[in-house]
DNA sequence: TAAGGTTACGGCGATCGTAACGATC
DNA sequence: GATCGTTACGATCGCCGTAACCTTA
C-alpha cells in the first residue's frame, strides 16, 4: 500500500471509476494506473471494484468501506500539507468558499473586502452554488468554507457556526396598495409573489409562515437571485418576497421594501466547514471577519 | 509524502525520537530513515523535530500538528488492511484485549470460553494492566478492546459500552467478629483494611463512601489484584474489601463474604474501543459475549 | 569510545512509458 | 471504430545498503 494507490482510489471516484481519466488526471499513463489498481487489490486479497468485463462500473462492499479510509487518509494528507504550508507563511494561500447569490451579493462584499485589506496575499476564490450543493462542495474538497441559511444541521462531519440572523421583506413598486396600512399574510396573498426557488435563501421560512395562516401563495416567479426577483417587481408583476438585506436603499429607490419579521419567521445564515478539514490561519480570521460583519449587520437593524 | 515517511514519523514517536530504533524497527539501515526524514522535513518546508546537535529531542509546534494527522493515516491504513482481512476470512484474526486482574480473573473467563468455541480461529491477546494505563494501550494500538471499571469516560475518540455493575463485599476469616450482625461503615472501619491500590477496581467508590461517613480507614495493605488480598486476610490481618464476584463460593469456604451494596456504591465495569479503530465482525461478536455474560451474572445476583 | 546522526556512492528494484492487444458499445 | 482496460517489456529513477565520517555524552 502506498499513498499514490490510495489517491488513484480518490481519483477513481472522482471519475466515475474511469481508469483513463483518473491516469490523465494523475499525469501518468493508464497503464500504470491500471496496474497499480491490480496490485492493490491483490494486496488486500480481494477486489475493489465489480467488474462488467474489464469496465469498472461500483464498488464492492469492501471497496465501499475502504473507500471511506481512503478519504481519511486524503484528508490528513492534505492537512499536513496545509499546516506546512501555513506553517513557513500564514499569510499567503486559498480559500475556496461555496455560497448562495444572496450571501455573495448582500453580505460578503463587506468582510471580503476588510479580509483583503489584512490579507492580501490570499487569493479568495468564490463558488456561487444552489444551497443543496453547498455541503457537497464541502465534502468534495471543492470549498473550504461554505456560507448559507438552508439546509445544514445533523452532519457529524460539519462544523456550523451561527453567523447572523435576518427577515424577509416585501418589495414592491412605489405607489401599490401594499405600501400603506398593516401588512399581513392575507394581504400579501391577495397578489401574485415572486420569491426565491425552492430550497433557496429561507423558502421554507416563508412557506412555512403561509402554511400556517392556511394560505396559499401564487407564487409567478421562483428564482435563484434576487436581482432577477426585483427586475420582475419592477415589471409590475407582483410583490416580491426577498431577503431583508438584498434591498439596497440607493440602488432600489425606485422600490419600496417593508420588513416582514412579524409574518415570516427570522432565517439563520451559518459557516460550515468540515469538522476534519485543517483551516489555515487566515481562514480562521476570514471567518472572524465574517462575524464581526454579522455583529455589525444586527446592531443596524 | 509516501506512507513510509508516515509510518516513519509513528516509529519515531514510539521509540523517544532515535532514529536507529526506528530504523531497526522498521527493517531498513539508520541512514534510511534519516535520509527519508530529511526528504520529508525538505517537503514540507520546515522542520518537525527540535534538534540539539544531531540528535533529535523533541516535536516542533508543527511536528506536533502533524504527528495527530499522521497518527489519523496510521489508523486508516490499519483499517484498510482489518477490513480487508476481515471480508477475506471473518473467522479468523486476532483481538487484543487490555483489562484488569479482577476482570480477567472473575469475568472473561466465561465468555472467553464460548467466544473461542465459536471462534477457534480467533486468537486472543490479554494485556493486563493499571486501569489508567488501559486507555493509553488502545491508543498506542497495543488493545483492541479495553475493560475497564474505573477511568474511562470523556474522552471524544472512545466508545464505551455499559458492561455491568457489581457491588463490593467484605471478605473475612470464619469467625471473625463481623460475620455477625447488621455491617455499617463505623463497624468495618474499626478493623484494618485490606483492598485495591489507588486507581484500581473501584476503590474510588470505597475511598467516596467511607469518606461520606467521616470515618478514616486503616488501609495496612493496598494489592492490585483480589489473590493478594484474600491471601493475607487468610492470615488474618484485617477485612478485606473486594469486589463481590471475586469471592468463590467453592474455593474460599474458608472466608466468609458480606455484601456491601448498602455501604458501597455500585461500580460500573465499562467495555472500551477506539471510535476511528475498525473492528472486525468478530470482535463484535466478542463483545456481544461480553454483554451476554453480563447480563448473566446480573440475573444470577 | 560508544551511541546517535549525516553524507557519499553504487546497485537494485519498483514503477513508469511505449506499444501491441482484447473487449465492449 | 472509438472507448476502455490489460499485458509485455525495456528504461529510469527512487530508495536502499555499505561505508566512511561527524558529534556529543
Amino acid at each position: 500500500m502506498n499513498l499514490s494507490q490510495i489517491e488513484l482510489l480518490r481519483v477513481l471516484q472522482e471519475t466515475g471509476l474511469n481508469l483513463s481519466k483518473a491516469a490523465e488526471k494523475m499525469h501518468v499513463v493508464q497503464s500504470a494506473v491500471s496496474r497499480q489498481l491490480q496490485l492493490f487489490e491483490e494486496e488486500l486479497g480481494s477486489p475493489l471494484f465489480e467488474r462488467k468485463g474489464k469496465k469498472l462500473v461500483a464498488l464492492t462492499p469492501l471497496g465501499q468501506r475502504v473507500m471511506d479510509e481512503v478519504s481519511a487518509i486524503n484528508q490528513a494528507k492534505l492537512n499536513i500539507q496545509a499546516i506546512a504550508a501555513d506553517y513557513l507563511d500564514s499569510n499567503h494561500g486559498t480559500i475556496h468558499i461555496a455560497t448562495t447569490h444572496t450571501q455573495a451579493k448582500y453580505f460578503l462584499p463587506a468582510p471580503i473586502r476588510r479580509f483583503r485589506e489584512k490579507y492580501p496575499g490570499v487569493r479568495i476564490y468564490m463558488v456561487q452554488t444552489s444551497p443543496e450543493q453547498l455541503i457537497a462542495q464541502l465534502h468534495e474538497h471543492k470549498a473550504d468554507i461554505a456560507i448559507c441559511t438552508e439546509k445544514v444541521e445533523d452532519d457529524a462531519e460539519l462544523i456550523t457556526q451561527h453567523c447572523y440572523e435576518w427577515h424577509h421583506a416585501a418589495v414592491m413598486p412605489k405607489g401599490h396598495p401594499l405600501c400603506e396600512g398593516e401588512l399581513s399574510c392575507e394581504r400579501l396573498a391577495a397578489f401574485p409573489i415572486l420569491t426565491y426557488s425552492f430550497g433557496f435563501t429561507g423558502r421554507s421560512n416563508i412557506e412555512s409562515a403561509f402554511k400556517a395562516a392556511g394560505l396559499e401563495l401564487d407564487i409567478i416567479l421562483a428564482a435563484a437571485d434576487t436581482d432577477v426577483i426585483k427586475t420582475y417587481v419592477r415589471l409590475g408583476m407582483g410583490i416580491g418576497l426577498i431577503a431583508g438585506m438584498a434591498y439596497d436603499a440607493f440602488a432600489d429607490q425606485d422600490l419600496v421594501a417593508r420588513d416582514l419579521s412579524h409574518l415570516i419567521p427570522r432565517s439563520i445564515t451559518k459557516i460550515a466547514y468540515l469538522k476534519q478539514n485543517y483551516l489555515p490561519l487566515y481562514s480562521q480570521h476570514f471567518i472572524d471577519e465574517l462575524l464581526v460583519a454579522a455583529k455589525e449587520r444586527t446592531q443596524l437593524s
